[in-house]
DNA sequence: TTGATAAATAACCCTGTGGTTAAATATAAA
DNA sequence: TTTATATTTAACCACAGGGTTATTTATCAA
């Protein structure tokens, strides 16, 4: 995993238990014993996971006494949305549509810089 | 990194050089070491980067003589861009909106299998 | 058959990741 | 001030990821 934007988000996503964090957290912000609960593994793991997807900018923590709610924060989100846009003709269009398409964009799609 | 499908697909996805050689793709098929040409790392890098992408299905490879043409295989981007449907609300919607619309969601979202 | 080209595999190195248990920190509550 | 609760940090372990160079395999072409 290399450290851009990008990478740091599809790495944290690349785990299910962060998935499913993201799940529960998509129904409202929570504590850190709460999102455990539904794990088979020690707080400290969960806890690293929350680290992972703070670093990607998926969550976001606050802090009420001892306890440090988390919200889901969905920008990066976006930005995979906005990076698999260009790939969505691929499975929306058929196969022989596909190649007369490409014939006409090739030059528009290569090189792009923000892969 | 577990290996359920969409792990696969997020992990292979996590890396700059992965998605550059997805992005050459989606402007056709072609060889291994044209597909090199473009990265400053050794041939055996991007034949492994080429498995991670074999593996997670995203890529496809065939045989002509001493060639093996790759070319892109989206299915596993659908499978990325449905996980990602169920968030697009957070950032298509005004966080005031999103609000009420939890309210009337919270157990559709609750315990949802494929994350 | 020999030699050139395309690609994969092997063996290795270093670092990161995901888990553990034990200890530290922060806050509330008694 | 002591104790309980919530969470993080530390120290450790096993293993996978991404890179290297050297070697092997496969195919074409002379």
């Amino acid at each position: 995993m290399t450290d851009d934007r990008l990478s740091l988000t599809f790495s944290a996503l690349a785990d299910p238990t962060r998935r499913a964090i993201l799940a529960r957290l998509a129904t409202g912000e929570t504590s850190v014993t709460e999102l455990a609960e539904p794990f088979e593994m020690s707080l400290p793991a969960v806890s690293k996971h929350l680290k992972v997807l703070e670093r990607a900018g998926l969550i976001e923590r606050g802090r009420e006494a001892q306890w440090r709610p988390c919200r889901l924060q969905a920008a990066p989100l976006k930005d995979v949305d906005s990076w698999l846009a260009r790939y969505r003709r691929f499975w929306e269009e058929s196969f022989d549509r596909l190649d007369a398409y490409l014939k006409n964009t090739k030059d528009a799609e290569n090189d792009s810089k923000d892969n």
